[in-house]
DNA sequence: TCTGGGGTCCTAGGACCC
DNA sequence: TCTGGGGTCCTAGGACCC
């Protein structure tokens, strides 16, 4: 048996948690540059229709009427309360497959002597104990039923946040009580699809021919079809595997029109996706470079463009990688535009031992700089050093907007929270 | 005025190899 | 009239996830 536990609305709660006086009202969390919503919690669903990824300016009014507390997003904060969480799962099983930051599938098998429901409440009652975070449970045989199954702990009221797909009525009557844009694996398009042609339910979806899943939906609807009729095909990955991309694009504070700024802002992402690179001890073949302006505006100009770096040898070597960064990000600049965001992303990720040089290569970079760099940062906090990107001026006038962060309570040590 | 960010996997088709 | 057979690698695009 697979387990998936999940918090509900996580960031949310790791929100309330610092905050017992929000404990029962309505909380949400926005997006990166307090763009839109990303989480809410019950109350604030129950009370405003407030759909996910709504624009935050088109709801405001709203959110402030109905008396919602809303919070930029606290990524740090997030990470570290995710870290306890996974911390206790480990208590509860050896293997613990971490598959996002709010939730892990755990491997149950051999515990037929147990009852697993109580197992599921177990697990539920100590992570509130322990860190305030509400989870809910789903047990069954495969990963995509416990993920079913989870969604029955929480949205039907009497399962209490726990529910046991242990029996084979359970999961028929699971599939039917399904819908079909629910299942794990199934998305926009595919639901389209399936109801298009009057599949409506989980259930629906598995008496379809294999031979038609496999046809309109590759081999990976063949799995969750397989997965919903109590085949395993999924098995849990418990050893995180390394990356095969690091990238990052985030939106400006405010549009930005020179190419000086826009640099800053590239040179300090490079920055960072090399220290990501590094930290998984992997380089880099190719660095993609890309700008665009706002497509949601009616009135500016559009433009985007996007180039990728072949590096002469796979590096992840900040400053070499800023070089060809900036060089890539001048030939796609141009005048003229209200530029929104610039992104970068590394790939052709390669284990930093087995890096192919050519015939003509000359070790010329210097690792134990880099080493050095790292370990530094490490020890007395992120950008302690970073190359001289930032020289132009001393406020990143690109930063993103995040007017309503709370407090890093678990990883600054002067924002710990202080009890009179 | 204002609209997120970071990923994975699969397939088809083209180019190429012996 | 009639033109082989067995592969690999790469990329773009589509679908999905949180």
């Amino acid at each position: 048996m697979i387990g998936i536990i999940d918090c509900n609305s996580f960031y949310a709660s790791c929100e309330q948690v610092f905050r017992p006086d929000l404990r029962g009202k309505p909380v949400v969390v926005l997006s990166n540059n307090d763009g839109c919503v990303i989480a809410a919690n019950k109350e604030a669903k129950a009370l405003a229709h407030i759909p996910m990824f709504e624009p935050v300016f088109k709801i405001k009014d709203q959110l402030i009427k109905n008396n919602v507390t809303f919070f930029s997003s606290n990524y740090t904060l997030y990470g570290e309360m995710s870290n306890r969480v996974m911390r206790i799962l480990k208590e509860f099983s050896p293997i613990v497959e971490i598959y996002s930051i709010d939730e892990a599938f755990i491997d149950l098998s051999g515990l037929d002597h147990i009852d697993l429901e109580d197992y599921g409440h177990e697990i539920k009652k100590k992570i509130m104990r322990y860190t305030g975070l509400p989870v809910g449970v789903g047990i069954a045989p495969t990963k995509v039923l416990a993920k079913l199954a989870n969604r029955r702990s929480k949205k039907e009221i009497s399962n209490n946040h726990v529910y046991v797909i242990n029996s084979e009525e359970k999961r028929i009557d699971t599939l039917h009580w399904a819908k079909i844009k629910d299942v794990w694996g199934i998305g926009k398009k595919h639901t389209t699809r399936l109801q298009e042609i009057g599949k409506h339910s989980a259930y629906d979806f598995t008496q379809l021919p294999l031979s038609w899943v496999r046809k309109n939906m590759t081999v990976v609807g063949e799995r969750t079809w397989r997965e919903l009729r109590g085949e395993s095909c999924l098995s849990l990955e418990v050893m995180p595997k390394p990356k095969k991309a690091i990238g990052t694009a985030k939106s400006f504070g405010k549009k930005l029109t020179s190419i000086e700024l826009i640099e800053e802002a590239c040179s300090y992402y490079i920055n960072e996706v090399s220290e990501v690179l590094r930290s998984q001890n992997s380089c880099a073949k190719y660095l993609q470079v890309f700008l665009q302006t706002n497509y949601h505006s009616n009135n500016d100009k559009q433009y985007h463009n996007s180039i990728t770096v072949t590096l002469e040898t796979p590096t992840n070597n900040t400053f070499i990688l800023n070089t060809e960064g900036k060089k890539a990000l001048h030939r796609i600049f141009k005048s003229g535009y209200r530029y929104k965001k610039v992104g970068v992303c590394l790939s052709g990720i390669v284990p930093e031992n087995y890096v192919q040089t050519n015939l003509f290569h000359q070790t010329s970079e210097k690792k134990g700089l880099m080493e050095v760099f790292d370990k530094i940062n490490q020890k007395f906090g992120k950008s302690t050093l970073s190359p001289a990107l930032l020289n132009k001026s001393k406020i990143k006038e690109w930063e993103l907007v995040k007017e309503q962060r709370s407090p890093r309570y678990t990883t600054q040590w002067e924002d710990i929270l202080k009890i009179q």
